[in-house]
DNA sequence: AAGAGGTTGAACTCATGGGTTCAAACTAGT
DNA sequence: ACTAGTTTGAACCCATGAGTTCAACCTCTT
């Protein structure tokens, strides 16, 4: 028998192949041939792991997702533990979570998700339920946090979650002409802040609202 | 000859079924004579009209967006005499807008638009170009005026209005399950709500930015 | 009535691609 | 070396659908 380890990576490299070429055809242009190519790999081999083209998508899709929702998960890090200065901790996350947001991959899934969702109403399950969902859920958590700590006004904690992911995603669309042009670091930096800006506008304790130079 | 008349209404009907279609079934799966059907026309009439499947729809695209442009723009129209009640106005545009944007055809020209850039680069042109940027430059326009008057809090009129589009339209995507699932108008009168409450917090003229009760 | 231009349905060509088959080659474990 | 399970390439079958052709057919215009 081949060894189990080589099984394994055997479908990861299909895995992986099959987004990539999906991402870059969608599903119906998207031939198994090519995936098979870009995974350094034989058409029947592809067909021996994954029984369906459809499956090979559906699985293609949920590792893609499940990657993502971690990474985002993850950027929200720095809210735990906000420090003095709550407005750097936003800004810290916010240009966090923007990059991710207009990185390849995460732009490649979100453009997928939307033209197969009709397709394939099954992966709304894992990939919006428990994708933008569950970062708002995990956001949500933060903001009542730090609303009990009276850093923030007192409010609803999903509609501040709500909103501060609103102000961070949207401007980004126009300006990445929907995924389709690499936006600067420096871009990015400015989109968060002025994010946060705004955020806290609105958001902010009273006593805090002004601006704090430095510590 | 047919009358002239009847061509045009016959380009009309090919042009909105093919805009149908795609929607529905995506580029690469939706049939030219199933877009005949649609549209109550034989096959070769299609070809007649517009020579390719790829032109096709390239056009019912271009329409379409147009259409959902316009119908933005005008949803602006109270902004340009904000009344007394600024607050009143801010909540009508964007249930307006959030109205719109929530639309099933809009929603299909979005996840088409997300789902076939890659093959249509040129869509971007008449499409996201002239699409949210355009809206988000007409609004600046009318915050640009309504700081002037005293109204808003001094800033740059593009901030604010890409700051209150987002508010409008982030917290839509994820309740609208990405457009697949309809949102009734209560719900959708109160993200509006919400997001004119953050947008005068954050954006507001400070005399001015409690909630005023009424005249 | 005659003719011109657009429309229709049906049949046809041809390319693409999903999925399968199979014999040969490979890669451990014994 | 022997065997069992895996991979491979190539060829194959078959469905789908883009785009075309053509003869019959409207529907106006003159």
């Amino acid at each position: 028998m081949v060894s189990a380890r080589g099984r394994i990576d055997k479908r990861q490299a299909i895995l992986d192949g099959a987004f990539t070429v999906f991402a870059r055809q969608g599903y119906a242009q998207a031939c198994v041939q090519e995936i098979a190519n870009e995974a350094g790999v034989a058409k029947p081999t592809v067909y021996n792991h994954l029984t369906d083209k459809a499956t090979l998508f559906r699985h293609a899709i949920q590792a893609a997702a499940q990657s993502v929702l971690d990474q985002r998960l993850a950027a929200l890090q720095p809210l735990t533990e906000p420090g003095t200065d709550l407005r750097a901790t936003l800004e810290e996350v916010g240009h966090h979570l923007v990059r991710l947001h207009a990185d390849d991959r995460s732009c490649a899934l979100r453009r997928l998700l939307y033209a197969e969702l009709t397709h394939f109403p099954d992966i709304l399950d894992f990939a919006v339920e428990s994708g933008p969902h569950r970062l708002s859920q995990a956001l949500a958590d933060r903001m009542a946090r730090l609303i009990l700590a009276g850093r923030l006004r007192a409010t609803d904690p999903d509609q501040a979650a709500e909103h501060f992911l609103a102000l961070l995603v949207g401007p980004l669309e126009p300006r990445s002409h929907m995924g389709t042009r690499q936006i600067g670091d420096t871009e990015l930096r400015k989109i968060a802040c002025a994010a946060a800006d705004t955020f806290l506008r609105a958001f902010g304790a009273e006593n805090a609202n002004a601006r704090q130079p430095a510590e």
